[in-house]
DNA sequence: GAGGGAATTCAACAATAGGTGAATTCAACG
DNA sequence: CGTTGAATTCACCTATTGTTGAATTCCCTC
């Protein structure tokens, strides 16, 4: 209380536009992720902010930059699903999903990780930023563990966390909707496992 | 040539109605299937099918009517699925895998599987078609087995189904999107058969 | 308390969408 | 030929959306 004293209020970003953004920020997130790009709206998003339409595309320019902002993985994720190759090689597939399945739990990286998927299927640059998250990402992961065709193996891994969640979360089948998050790594796992150090069929 | 002397011609449905019918449903399958439900715009479809966007409505009644008509699966592969169980346990993965990846490489049956797919992420109908998908005609084949946990085990099968559709169509991402389909089944075999009759981790 | 600049709102525009109802073409039949 | 009824098109309405530019409020500084 009294931010109004605050005294980086002089001419940097002040506790007003700043804590505007972070609400406006949040509204967007969580706007994308459970309608998709295309039905969340500019204004659905303001009024979730509780502030008007036009002040959206005043601190962010358009509905388009806003996705892009909003939707920005934290820095880190991608160097720490890459890090996994560093512990036990035969628990990496297990330790994957655990940072997989957390990461989905947490609601503001959830949040992240759904508008993405849910956007990618009409909007195309949602789409391109799943695919760089499997084709770079994962893919040092899986090059980190030195096998064969870690492009393949990379893809693979991908489509089974990508599908996880579009079972779980957007299409919300059951009983894996329900599931307890440790059921699930237990499930996920093994074909994890499978898919980054075992024998894949293709030659 | 010269149906116009068809006999059919009198009070059901002619050559004239039912070509044209054919001709929406076709635009339509493919334009929910590239843009999702959302995207796919009546006038579009329309324009696809060489025709004026009202006879569209006139056919159909609405876009809602149009997609549910257009995105039924032809009757018969919820039971080829569930016969599966009816063949050598030990292959049952594979032969899943080979009818899936088949049904995705057909580009009529592709059509309406992906307009379901990519269309679930905004139109909770659509959603509830893959959902009710995978908890009915999946969940026969895995209780045909006769294996513990029917319902985990083909949520799990669905993801995976789910999963590498998504990734290889509709993010498109490489080299899964270009890997030729007896390859796809190669990979995608062990983990369905492991999903189906293997150990799955929850108690 | 007056000035000024940022924060915020208001009103409106142009584009696009789904849907409607009347009008029109068209082909068969008496 | 002229009627009939379906097939098809036309013009139009309403709702929503992203976006814009002017107006207004707000708060700090002098």
């Amino acid at each position: 209380m009294d931010s109004s004293r605050d005294p980086t209020r002089r001419s940097g970003r002040r506790p007003g536009q700043t804590q505007t953004r972070e609400a406006i920020t949040t509204a967007a997130r969580r706007l994308f992720a459970e309608a998709g790009y295309d039905r969340a709206t500019i204004r659905g998003i303001a009024t979730a902010a509780g502030v008007d339409p036009a002040l959206v595309v005043h601190y962010f320019g358009s509905k388009e930059t806003l996705f892009r902002e909003v939707t920005k993985l934290p820095p880190g994720v991608a160097d720490t699903i890459a890090h996994l190759a560093d512990g036990p090689r035969e628990s990496v597939g297990r330790r994957l999903a655990e940072v997989v399945i957390a990461s989905l739990e947490n609601p503001a990286s959830r949040d992240i990780i759904l508008a993405r998927i849910r956007s990618a299927s009409t909007h195309p640059d949602a789409a391109a930023l799943v695919r760089q998250t499997v084709e770079q990402d994962v893919l040092r992961l899986a090059a980190n563990l030195d096998v064969d065709q870690p492009e393949v193996r990379a893809t693979l891994v991908g489509s089974t966390i990508v599908g996880t969640a579009f079972a779980r979360y957007i299409v919300g089948v059951e009983p894996l909707a329900s599931l307890d998050a440790a059921a699930l790594v237990d499930a996920l796992a093994p074909t994890l496992q499978q898919y980054l150090t075992g024998e894949i069929g293709v030659a």
